[in-house]
RNA sequence: GGCCCCGUUGUGUAGCGGCCUAGCACGCCGCCCUCUCAAGGCGGUAGCGGGGGUUCGAAUCCCCUCGGGGCUACCA
């Protein structure tokens, strides 16, 4: 949502503005706000006003802006669009159970105290000391309105809906019409839900005489069995899972905004925010809700991550093992032979955690190195005599570099004892990094150097002599 | 239940009445390249939810139907 609100402000030179909705105090959670903070920044989606870095309509918690509200809700009482309703929850939720009960095709309030006194209503059952203040919706409410990105679209007539609670608080339909028209909204974008409350909003810009923003609701994300997008069926939820996983920010901004908007070049998936916004229309963006699926994220990480500079990817992956709890403490000469060795594991990474796994075995003492079992099992009748030949054309190799130890290893294997070359490595990548599966050998063992090199062909030629 | 939104291969999409024997990307399968794995190259697999219309002609327009989703709170 935030990524295509923040496109179309780039586009034409408006603003982004974080407003922090926290009107309800029964769901309060002190950390939300600052994971806002953090996932939208990580994201690189900066906004231009918010409560952190202010702006010229200061303050932008609806918390901290209840004076601002009340005002409106006093103009709208007067007016006539507005009561106080002292029902109690109690008696609204029999009603609720009563209306459904009865398959009534009318749902909502009753309207019981519309028109009474206080104590007019204090006569009457299920009252409740603190009223709230509902809006006294018309027969004949405005039920359609023009969506950006849907054009004309019909919603349904709301009931008598709340918009000032008992606690003193506005519900979100109030706070966010006052505060959208006093900070100079011009375009709402949100989730698809609140197509069937634009009604509502319209209604309270029409009672206020204020011009109504244009609006633009978005597909919402759903789960692979197509239900609407939750944290529990879906770790991806959770943008912090992202970080987590290793995934580059750009790569998930990239695919997010795939998901809800066709791609920006032909022939390719991949596009900059640039050319997002440079592209960007709302009769674009899809209208339908995508499943949350991974495998193209996969794919764009991959392919950012193959963009990157080898210095800038050491940069990533030190940061991720760093910080993820991956690689601690590393000490000056590990960080060095890391960037190294970057080059050898970048095209092969999908995951910014999969790169200090698979270079594990050269930050591993010669002595500490395990021989993966079924590799070894795999190993051939070959694999000692392989192991006795590369060791021998080794000890005496003169320069020690990835081409001359490959010269070396394929007169002594391929031409000298005639395997071919598909086979003739297998032991010595065995021997040197435990597996039978791994980045270029020739490369890893020059990084290796030649003792160490040397001390684990010896160790595997002890093992399967044993 | 009521109201609203949506429906193209496994996934994301292009398509706006003839250019569609439905294109692209990812995935999957195969081949090539190759020191393994990748990356890269080449090829393949698979779709207009269903039924009626309208029309010379429909994925595209209309109707019905089915399916999915959302809302129906003193939650956002």
């Amino acid at each position: 949502m935030s990524l295509f609100n923040l496109a179309y402000a780039r586009a034409t030179g408006g603003a982004f503005v974080l407003r922090i909705e926290d009107t309800d105090r029964a769901r309060y959670v002190e950390t939300s706000e600052q994971q806002i903070y953090d996932t939208l920044s990580w994201l690189g989606l900066q906004w231009d006003e918010g409560p952190d870095r202010g702006g010229p309509y200061a303050p932008y918690r609806q918390s901290e802006r209840l004076e601002t509200y009340r005002p409106f809700v006093e103009r709208l009482i007067e007016a006539g669009h507005a009561y106080y309703c002292w029902c109690s929850t109690d008696r609204l939720a029999e009603l609720r159970a009563q209306q459904q009960a009865d398959k009534s095709a009318v749902t909502g309030y009753d309207r019981l105290c519309h028109g009474l006194t206080r104590e007019q209503r204090a006569a009457l059952p299920g009252f409740s000391e603190t009223p709230v203040v509902r809006m006294l919706v018309p027969e004949d409410p405005p039920l359609s309105f023009t969506d950006l990105i849907r054009g004309e679209v019909n919603a349904p007539r709301p009931d008598d809906q709340v918009i000032l609670k008992a606690d003193g608080f506005p519900t979100y339909h109030l706070a966010v019409v006052v505060d959208d028209h006093l900070m100079g909204i011009t375009h709402v974008v949100r989730g698809e839900e609140w197509i069937s409350s634009t009604p509502k909003h319209l209604l309270l810009y029409r009672w206020l005489g204020w011009e109504e923003p244009a609006f633009a609701h978005m597909p919402l994300l759903r789960n692979t069995d197509k239900s609407k997008i939750s944290k529990r069926k879906n770790p991806a939820a959770r943008l912090t899972w992202f970080v987590e996983q290793g995934y580059l920010p750009e790569a998930l901004r990239n695919f997010l905004q795939l998901l809800a908007y066709p791609p920006v070049h032909e022939g390719t998936d991949v596009a900059s925010f640039d050319d997002f916004v440079a592209s960007f229309e709302w009769e674009k963006v899809n209208t339908t809700g995508p499943i949350f699926d991974l495998t193209k994220l996969n794919s764009l990480n991959g392919e950012y991550i193959r963009a990157l500079s080898a210095t800038e990817l050491a940069d990533r992956v030190i940061e991720y093992a760093v910080c993820e709890g991956q690689w601690s403490d590393p000490s000056a000469g590990q960080v060095e032979l890391l960037r190294q060795a970057i080059p050898l594991v970048q095209e092969r990474l999908v995951l910014l955690s999969e790169a200090v796994p698979k270079l594990a075995y050269l930050f591993t003492a010669d002595a500490e190195l395990t021989i993966d079992p079924d590799a070894l099992a795999k190993a051939g009748p070959d694999a000692a005599a392989v192991v006795a030949a590369a060791t021998t054309a080794l000890t005496d190799l003169g320069e020690w570099n990835h081409e001359t130890i490959q010269a070396a290893l394929r007169a002594a294997l391929v031409e000298g004892l005639g395997i071919k070359p598909k086979f003739a490595f297998g032991p010595v990548r065995l021997a040197v990094t435990g597996s039978n599966v791994s980045p270029p050998l020739f490369e890893s063992m020059e990084l290796l150097g030649r003792e160490s090199s040397l001390t684990r062909l010896a160790a595997l030629a002890g093992v399967l002599a044993g």
